[in-house]
DNA sequence: GCCGTTTTCGGCCCGACTGTTTTCAGTCG
């Protein structure tokens, strides 16, 4: 078993003695037994209880359970919990707003077991009569089971990248001859994918076979000859819904380029496409370009060859959702877009100093490693108590010892900032003297979200005009297929934004991805500075960088638009701070 | 359940918000 593998029956068995109401400290153990092991560099299946033992956060049990759960495919413990809570309940545990407790009562109290259970019990009005819960808590369940369902069968785009990778690379090494990529949304670099699309040409029929019987196909939902659809375990544990689809296409060699074209879409600039192509005399299908008049066929082998028959430049499939990018295609006017070589810094991170796993050494030298030559680490203010946020003393004396680690690192350039809480009234959550003797301040909302739109936009603009403000984080506070972002005007915010020099963040959290690609190339065309950041609690966090770089290039950004593509000095002088007012 | 001892027991991040209470429980971050 892998280490996902055993890291899921360690979360299971967390959420099930959190139903069960067990000792919270027993729980959080297993969490994070279970992010220690999912995170762990090593197949922890290949260490005995010793060497297990030797990981900070594994005892003795847990070193126990872990090779138990190597040796046997699962656990007794586990089996016995599993025993008192059917595991359907971990679905209700997923939904906003209901919690552990709640899964419990509405389990001993209604037997409600499943999603579907909980939908029903909520609409013939049953979970009003429960004690501590009245028609508002009913009506919020209902609206999370809502939620859900419009996320159903979505996945977040890491999530289905990594289930593609190892797909892909279990057929290439079936078919070492043939060209297997994956396209359609995956391609596309989409923040949440419906699906896995995967094409392959020049490859042997029997592919097809190799392709259902692959180790994690949990049904087969299609078998052809060209043509294959079946639902992988989600390795992930699931969150949103239990399968990921994943379709495979058999195409001839000399029609590889039509078929990655076709499929990777998207439909809308498939269309564009295809109407050009016929106010050519030509007609675009996936099998090749030909002409209307005898059906020679133009092009076809390759992507290239068909955008070159069509008159436009190679489309970077990040750009293909019909956003002006045929035009400027057309016109030899695509930007040079960003690219992950091209980030020199990374502006928002954590340390052992608030919730942070790595000290500042650590998260410096893991930062060089991933290519950076500078960084800053903006712990966590105050008001967010629960990862042991700074006060100003703390703050300050945090900042001292960042720039001694500055002086004797080798490479790495540290920057001391913050990343500070904007209040509900949008104040900052820390003075402005002690902002003002940081390096970078980066200002987020953490909390107080259910504001009305009025009230959260006066809240950041306010916040925007605090001089100390360099950078707004994850400027919309939406968790992709999990919350929506609050409500602002984005415009009024972006345009205050670009007025007082502040930049606004990419952050590369994979359920963040915030900004997104839109409001990312709105405010790039309001003149607001961007910055891609990941956001990293530690020393393999900088890996997310790749992720906030695709919503950059869908958001149509060139390396000149993102601040920390910058070197160091020239960076600096960028930030609000050391800009001199025009 | 882990950890670190002042070693085998006690501490382990906790405050804001909401909806349900009538002084608080549950959820979230």
């Amino acid at each position: 078993m892998d280490n996902l593998g055993v890291a899921r029956i360690l979360r299971e068995i967390a959420d099930l003695l959190e139903i069960k109401n067990d000792n919270p400290f027993k729980i959080r153990a297993y969490r994070n037994g279970a992010d220690i092991v999912a995170n762990h560099p090593h197949a922890v299946a290949s260490l005995d209880a010793t060497g297990l033992r030797e990981i900070p956060g594994i005892g003795k049990d847990l070193a126990a359970r872990i090779r138990e759960i190597a040796d046997t495919g699962g656990a007794e413990f586990h089996r016995e919990l599993v025993a008192k809570f059917p595991p359907s309940v971990l679905d209700l545990l997923h939904l906003q707003g209901v919690g552990p407790k709640t899964v419990a009562t509405l389990y001993r109290e209604l037997d409600v077991r499943t999603l579907d259970d909980l939908e029903r019990a909520a609409a013939d009005g049953r979970i009003r009569g429960l004690r501590g819960m009245g028609a508002k808590k009913e009506a919020l369940i209902l609206k999370a089971l809502e939620e859900r369902k419009r996320h159903a069968g979505r996945h977040l785009l890491p999530d289905a990248h990594d289930a593609a990778a190892a797909l892909v690379a279990f057929l290439r090494a079936r078919a070492p001859q043939a060209e297997i990529t994956p396209v359609g949304s995956l391609r596309r670099g989409c923040d949440t994918c419906g699906d896995i699309d995967i094409l392959a040409s020049g490859a042997d029929a029997s592919l097809m076979d190799d392709f259902v019987g692959y180790r994690l196909v949990e049904r087969v939902l299609g078998h052809g000859e060209t043509k294959s659809s079946v639902l992988i375990v989600d390795s992930q544990g699931g969150s949103q819904s239990g399968g990921l689809q994943a379709d495979l296409r058999l195409v001839p060699r000399e029609s590889q380029g039509a078929a990655m074209q076709y499929f990777t879409g998207s439909k809308a600039h498939n269309i564009i496409l295809r109407d050009r192509a016929i106010g050519l005399g030509l007609k675009l299908n996936e099998y090749g370009l030909f002409t209307t008049a005898d059906n020679t066929r133009v092009a076809g082998a390759d992507e290239e060859g068909i955008y070159r028959a069509l008159g436009l430049d190679w489309v970077p499939p990040e750009l293909r959702e019909a956003r002006g990018e045929i035009e400027a295609a057309a016109a030899h006017a695509l930007p040079r877009l960003v690219d992950r070589a091209d980030l020199r810094g990374d502006l928002h991170m954590h340390s052992t100093e608030t919730d942070g796993k790595d000290d500042v050494p650590a998260m410096a030298e893991a930062a060089r490693e991933a290519g950076l030559e500078y960084i800053a680490i903006t712990d966590h203010s105050k008001a967010l108590a629960m990862a042991n946020g700074l006060d100003e003393t703390r703050a300050l004396d945090h900042a001292a010892r960042i720039r001694a680690a500055d002086h004797a690192s080798s490479g790495v350039r540290l920057l001391a900032g913050i990343e500070c809480d904007i209040r509900a009234d949008g104040s900052l959550d820390l003075a402005d003297d002690c902002l003002a003797a940081l390096d970078l301040v980066v200002v987020s909302v953490h909390s107080a979200f259910n504001q009305d739109r009025q009230q959260m936009t006066d809240r950041l603009l306010r916040a925007l005009e605090n001089p100390h403000v360099d950078i707004l984080g994850h400027p919309t506070g939406r968790l992709i297929l999990r919350r929506e972002p609050y409500p602002f005007d984005i415009e009024a915010v972006v345009d205050a934004a670009a007025g007082h020099g502040v930049a606004l963040e990419i952050n590369c959290q994979v359920d963040r991805l915030d900004l997104n690609d839109i409001h990312a190339r709105l405010a790039r065309d309001r003149g607001a500075p961007i910055v891609i950041s990941s956001d990293a609690h530690s020393r393999r966090g900088f890996g997310v960088l790749r992720w906030g770089v695709l919503v950059a290039r869908r958001a149509w950004l060139t390396p000149a638009d993102v601040l920390n593509t910058r070197p160091f000095e020239q960076f600096k002088a960028g930030l609000r701070r050391h800009r001199t007012r025009a």
